[in-house]
Parts: structure tokens; sequence; C-alpha cells
DNA sequence: ATATTGCTTTGGAACGTTCCAGACGACACG
DNA sequence: CGTGTCGTCTGGAACGTTCCAAAGCAATAT
């Protein structure tokens, strides 16, 4: 197969030579890869068939180079948080990557400094490595799109701008007020009626918004949230002394948490005192993170549709880069529950403790007065 | 700010413009960013000041184009395995993007079919996207390696060549049989003398290893194994019936899990008949995941030193890529134990059974306890 | 003085693709 | 019969970089 002299033989092939393989020139090939229905139906055939035994793909670089386009989108990760139950990045990426396959995408990773929200995003921005990039940081009150957006660096948000709610650039985000009132609808829908909150502190807009879905939901019944609530670290240890302060203090029957981490730190204070998450307690996180899938019992938690987010996010990319640039309204998705063993009904207390829909009447005794000592080996 | 007439006024600079306002040639730019030692010193200080005030960067595609090479290296990333606790891919990218960025690297990330080892890499390979890729699901005999091999790409495994001890191919792993031996020594020094066994079905070579390590551990110490294993697949349900048959047929104190997915299984048997891990019986995972990190009372498990991996990972992708390639040895690296609640010795059981010497079982920095609050839903 | 050497700098070519303007033939229209 | 239009195809140029060969120049060796 004539190969032009220098080159190596296992070089890959170019055009030129998928061109005098088809004995048509350059141009024609790429308009097969490119725009087919410019060519001759049976030119088009015989250019194919070329491509097909010589196993031509075209060159990145070079398509790059000439288009002004990497067909790559940029995602910055931050170090692994170790000691937390959350992998809500993780899942994500996995989408991302997924989605962005079918939009012809690729997804490149880089590194992040967790204190400085705009390192790594400079260099790839002009060396143009990337079209685009997906920013997912946002809970810092997002710093990274006022920049990205002065630079004219197209790019979408996973998160809400919270700190600028009339910004333009294209976001997907998960309602988590929504999947807090659901959480804290099941449970009240069980028959508890104490269900206290543990959340992050007060300058964290995404707790505030999680936290506003148990208050609606409680003040939805007509119950009160007072003495309910506590806010915190994200860290098993806090949820764990929180929720032993709760416990104490304002006895609970029903634990919401703004995370995952924290609901295991909840499961700790439980395990600490025999009781049993989902018979004495019951226990909802947010994340559905790997922990909530496998710990015993199993922990309810809500769960963010990652996977529409990230058909969400390519749309909007793929709206970004067209020509003319479409940039569509925020979108906002509704979380689901994932009901596990931390929150099932045990039948005898749903029964008695539903008054107010169901003809079951009274009984006074809690869920969190059943508590007894675990029963030795 | 003379800029060629088309450009846009956005335009990121080019060597032309750094070139024009310095007044040195192209090729001396050129020079002064890839061979500064060959400038003039006061030259390439003036260049360096037009590069400057520029914000010039080299253009990607460019230079990929002329130089034949990406500096992207490609990784293939299966769809989550929900339901399962092992995260140690996440761990494991996160590692490389950092150890990557260190060498002037990206990371690309590409979506693979489980059940087709290869889809994904061939496009990439042909179209040059990507310089060398780090292959890391070889648990089924990797016929990746092969495969790349006969294409010339270059490649460093994560994982030894199982079916081919002779494979010439670069490779880092980690030694399971070492991990299992240190988690058993662990258990046996606390006075256990019945330690199961929960690992994978045979045909897992990577089961085996770890398996051997259990046998080698208890052997040492003249203890039997017969009866004491169970090989499932690695799901919860099922490390939760192997545990539940072992704990009647075979009585043992403590199990050893060829991963956390397995051990939770085991969690889930205890609180089911109301026996308390680390108390009534101890339990180690493998992996150190983020669930062994976090639920009640902390999963003692192996942990895999992924940092060093990518760092091997990458100096093997370095050497892979220089001129002329240099392909060392492959590289087995010591995992280290996480202690936690689980395996923490029993009082009584460790004053009769053994005088067990305060070991120090782990000198790892115990990243659980490390956490650090950081808000991210 | 001339040749040799080393240091520094330079312009042209090349990497493989797509854009652009135009060529070519066929066909229809006036 | 000339002219325009369409469909198809082509060669040259350009994207921004690095490779290559060579040029200019100063200092040293012959």
């Amino acid at each position: 197969m004539a190969r032009i002299p220098g080159r190596q033989p296992t070089a890959p092939p170019t055009l030129a030579d998928v061109a005098e393989r088809a004995g048509v020139s350059r141009q024609t090939v790429s308009n097969a890869v490119n725009n087919p229905d410019l060519l001759r139906s049976d030119t088009l055939l015989r250019v194919q068939e070329a491509i097909e035994e010589l196993g031509y793909l075209p060159n990145r670089a070079a398509r790059n180079l000439r288009t002004r386009a990497s067909h790559l989108v940029g995602l910055r990760i931050n170090p692994v948080q170790e000691g937390t139950a959350s992998a809500i990045m993780d899942r994500f990426v996995h989408s991302l990557v997924e989605t962005s396959r079918e939009a012809g995408k690729h997804v490149l990773l880089f590194a992040g400094d967790p204190l400085d929200p705009l390192a790594g995003y400079d260099d790839l921005l002009r060396s143009t490595a990337v079209d685009a990039f997906v920013v997912t940081d946002t809970y810092l009150g997002n710093p990274q799109a006022t920049w990205l957006g002065a630079r004219r660096a197209p790019f979408v948000a996973f998160g809400r701008p919270w700190d600028n709610p009339s910004a333009t650039h294209p976001w997907v985000d998960v309602d988590g007020a929504a999947g807090c009132d659901l959480a804290t609808t099941h449970l009240l829908d069980q028959g508890h009626e104490r269900v206290a909150w543990i959340g992050w502190r007060k300058d964290s807009w995404i707790g505030e918004d999680r936290r506003s879905g148990w208050t609606r939901a409680m003040h939805g019944r007509g119950l009160p949230t007072t003495g309910l609530a506590s806010r915190v670290e994200d860290t098993v240890a806090s949820g764990k002394g929180a929720s032993a302060v709760l416990l104490d203090e304002a006895r609970p029957t029903a634990f919401v948490c703004a995370s995952d981490t924290l609901a295991m730190g909840v499961l700790h204070t439980l395990a600490e005192r025999g009781m049993v998450a989902g018979r004495d307690v019951a226990v909802v996180g947010f994340d559905d993170s790997q922990v909530a899938q496998v710990v015993p019992p199993g922990l309810t938690s809500v769960r963010q549709p990652l996977e529409e987010v990230a058909v969400e996010v390519v749309k909007a990319l793929e709206g970004l880069l067209a020509h003319p640039p479409a940039v569509g309204p925020g979108v906002l998705l509704t979380p689901t529950l994932a009901v596990r063993g931390s929150s099932s009904a045990p039948a005898s207390a749903a029964d008695r403790l539903v008054p107010a829909t169901t003809t079951a009447p009274s009984n006074d005794r809690r869920p969190a007065d059943r508590a007894r000592p675990q029963p030795r080996n």
C-alpha cells in the first residue's frame, strides 16, 4: 500500500493514503467523512471501502487544529474525601463519561486544589485543550462561574448559581428541598411525628435548601420543628454527636440528614446505644451512596438522578458549542427516594401510629421507646 | 498588540504574536518555551516577558500534531457497580489524575462495556487521541494486554498479567496475598484461632491470590483451614449467606474477606443475629472503601496504596513514552491494614487466648481520622 | 589571512486536517 | 447557441506548532 516515503510502517493511515487508494482527492475523502451527502453515491461507497480497508480514522490533533475544537470537556476533580460516605462525584463522572460518548465528546480530568477554585482551568483554557468545562463544586458560591464567564469560556454548572440567581450561564441541579420533603413525608406517612433534622452549617446554600424541604413537609402537616434541628459539619463524628444530643433532648423517632455521612453518624449513635435503625429509630440520608446501599439494614436515602443530570449537562454543552451558541434556562431535576431498612415501617408501629389518616387509634408508645439492649450472643 | 488581520480579538495569542512583540523569530520563541538553554540569557528574558505580557500558552492541537503526542493518558471506566462497597477505581482515578499532572499529562476518560474489554481502545488509538493507556481491569486475564501489545500501543497495567507471567508490558500491582496475610495475622495476634475466609470463585486469580495470604498465615501458626473457607460471588447477599453458613457449621470467631462488599455481608448476618462486629466476631475486609471507614463500628480493612500505585504507573508511562522507550520490571506494592472497631480485640478473648504483644498494626495515616468538613451534596 | 569551531538565531517545510475558491461536466433555460 | 445553475470534485492555503538545515557571528586554531 503505497505510503509516503518517510512514514513508519506502523503509522496510522492518513487522508492522503485513503485518497490514493480510492483514486480521489484528499478533500473528497474528508467530505466522505464529514459531509457524505455531498458525494455521489458510488464515489462515497468507494471511499468508504478504502477507509474500511485501511482502518482510517481522522487524526485528532490535525482536526482539532483546523477546526479549533477538541471535543474534550474538562472536569475538575478534587482529592478524595476520605471518611465520608458521599460519592456523588464519582457516580456523576461515570454518567457524564457515558453520556458524553454519545455526543462524540470525551471527558478530560484535571486535578484541583480545594482551596483554589480556579486552579487548572486557566491553563487548559489558554492552551485550547478543552472546548468547555463542567463545573461541579458550586457550593462555594461559584467564583468559577464569573471567572469563566469573564473569559468567555463555555461551561455548564452542575449546581445552581446560588449567589447570583440572575446568572446567565447554563446550569443543571437537583432539587434538594424536594428530596428532603420527599424523605420527611415518607417518614410522616409511616406515623412518625417527631422527625429531626441534621444538616450543615448555615452558610451552606445547599444545606439550607435541603433543610427547607424538611421544614416544609413538617409544617405542611402542622408539626413543629423547633428543637428538632441541628447544624453541624459534614462528618460522621458530627452526625454522631448531633444525633446523640437530639435523642436525649428532643426524643425524635426519626432523622432526616443532609447527607449519608451524617446519617452514618446517627447509625453510630444507635449502635452505641444498642438501638436498631428502622426498628427503634428511622433514619434517612441523602445521596444514596454505596454506603447507604450496603450498610445493614440498608440506609434509606435521597437519590440524585445523576444520569439525567449528565444528560442535561451534555445537552447544555451541545447547545453552548453550537453555532450560534444556544443557552437554555437552568434545569432543576427532582430526586427520588431509595427506601431501605433504616426507615421501613415496623408493621405494628405503623398501625399504631397513624391516627390522622387511618383507623387504628392511639397508642402513644413511639418507636424510640421500644429501644432495648442487644441480645447477647 | 498587532494581531494578524483575520483573527478574533478574543483568540489566544500565538507564537507569531509573541515573536513579533519580542522582536525575534517564531522558532526562537518556541525554543524559549521548550529549550530555554539554547538562548542567550538576555533574549530569553525578553521573550519570557513577551510571553508573560500576552499570556501566551502553546496551542495544544498544533503541538500535538507536530510532535505526534497528545500528553493524554486514556483510562477506561466501567459503569458504576451499584450495591457494592468497593470504590477502588475511583480512589485510583483521583490519585492518577493528581500524579499525572505533575508529569504534564492529563487523564482522558472513556466509557467501557464490561462485556467487551476492547471497546473504546481502538478508536482512541487510531485517532491518536491518547499517547498511552492505563489498563485496570485485568481481573479477566487481560485480553487488552495482548491486543494492545499487538498494536504496539503503549500501556501500563494496574494488575499483574496473571494469565501470562512472562508478559513484557509494564505493570503495577498490589500484593493481595500479603494484605490478607497481614489481616489474618492481625486477627491471630488478637487470639483468634478459627479465622474464616470468604472469597471469590476459584476462577478469579486475584481471589485465589488473596486467599493464599489467609492460608499462609493460618498454616504458619499451625492452624487448620479446612471447612473455614467459602467461595462466592462478590455481592453483599453472597457474603451474608456465606457467613451465615460458616457461623453455623464452623463456628469461626473471625472473618477475613476478599472485599469490603463481602465483609458487609458478614455485618448483615451479625446484625440479623443481634451480634456485634468487633465484640462477638471480628471482621476484616479488603479495599478500605468509604463504607469500611464510616460503617459502625468501623470495618478493619486492607488498604491498597493507590497513591503509590499511581506514582509507579506514571513512572512506567514516562519510561514507555521516552525515546527510546524504557520498560522496567513489574512493580508489586504492599498494602497496609486500616484497623477499626470490627476487629478490635475483645479484652476477654485476648486475655484468654494469647499473650498478644501490643502491635502497631498500621503506621498508615488513617484517613478516616483526617476527615475534613467540606459540604458538597 | 583562512579555516574551524561553537554559540545563537532564523526561515522554510512539515505534521494531517478542513476551509475556500474554483474547475469541470451536465443539464436546463432563455 | 450561449448562459446560468446545479451537482460533484479538486488543488492550494491555512490552522500553530516543532523539525531541520543553514546562516550569521565571534572566538580560536592552523
